[in-house]
DNA sequence: TTTTATACTTAACAGTGTTAAGTGAAATAA
DNA sequence: TTATTTCACTTAACACTGTTAAGTATAAAA
């Protein structure tokens, strides 16, 4: 245990440093309105010694991603396992989602609405990735469901994107437009939920 | 009809002009990758020029949106003309908003996923716009459905925000993550139309 | 003690949206 | 017709942005 093991001790240690100070703005104030020189003030270094830690900007906010998501997956399947019936592990699984969007609004966006640059998606829902895993536990949710005849349909993958795709839509249009003349925000989300199980079941 | 009649429609000819330079180049590769000299250029006046007649980039993607949202409720509005069953107008319409967020994927970009700026949404859905009139239509087709007795839920605000989430949850996620393992779009959309309406079914 | 590697910084590039100040021509008033 | 004012437009600049090439100390290794 030289100097050396010490100094990438230091390292990472500086990289969680960086880590917290862009979580912490960018939840705060949107990744747009952050600048790599602001993060670089907080944490008391030049702007260029973020990029010897990172890639880019982007790669940045991807790893606050990554460690977000991973959170959203682990709630996720502590429902599904204190949850017997599948239906009822769906309905409490998506509004989990929900409910998590709109918890870290900031992190939604960046993850789920609009990634930065030319990158479009690709990184973020990679195969591996945390919100892949996030994806892949909704399909077994589905797909418990189908197995035990609780759905009409029977295409899991394309059940599984309906469903996000519900779940998606209400959490990212509470997100960006919070002025507009909502209903109730827990009836909406529970009425959606229920529409598309009901419309889903045999 | 003196010059000063010439004059404003010179203004006015200017105006299209930017629109015109704006658009094209806002749908091609995007808001945040146009900035206002590549608009200026286009035009060949200078940058400063375009703030004569817009008050800032957001401006001139407003007018913009509010152009092209007149059209998809145009496109809406013909559809419920021409449909007497107004569950299946409701379905067709949906079809066509989605239809319509693929086809000028830049468009609902910027005015439904992610506004630019500070403004968050705030003018693009404001009382009047031509965003607030789809929504209306939305509204009015699913006021018909409950009036007739088709539909089991009766809060029509609560049921049009739950449809607009779904078509919105859809078009957006197919635009912002075209990398993504869709199953087939077509299929996707209709199961999706078809899960909520026999959900919202008596 | 000299050399090498590491960690970090300075200065700069090429770009952004936006504005204050200035210019030249056309329209109006004298 | 000449002087004045108005209008359309441009130049130059401000205060930023993400990012990189080059340089500088300091600590480790030879």
């Amino acid at each position: 245990m030289g100097p050396r093991q010490r100094r990438e001790r230091e390292r990472e240690q500086l990289r969680q440093e960086i880590l917290d100070a862009a979580r912490e703005l960018f939840v705060k104030e949107g990744y747009e309105n952050v600048s790599m020189r602001r993060i670089a003030e907080k944490i008391e270094y030049s702007p260029t010694t973020i990029y010897l830690y990172f890639q880019d900007k982007a790669d940045l906010l991807f790893q606050i991603c990554e460690e977000t998501f991973a959170k959203l997956t682990d709630e996720m399947e502590a429902i599904t396992r204190e949850c017997k019936d599948p239906v009822e592990a769906l309905k409490r699984g998506c509004r989990a989602y929900v409910d998590f969007g709109l918890r870290y609004p900031n992190h939604y966006r960046v993850t789920f609405i609009n990634h930065p640059g030319r990158l479009e998606g690709q990184p973020y829902l990679r195969e591996g990735s945390q919100g892949m895993r996030a994806y892949n536990h909704l399909r077994q949710g589905v797909e418990e469901c189908v197995k035990e005849g609780r759905f009409r349909e029977t295409d899991v993958e394309a059940i599984t994107q309906a469903v996000w795709a519900s779940g998606h839509g209400i959490a990212s249009l509470l997100i960006t437009k919070p002025d507009f003349p909502w209903v109730n925000r827990d009836k909406l989300i529970d009425l959606m939920i229920d529409i598309y199980t009901s419309g889903l079941s045999v």
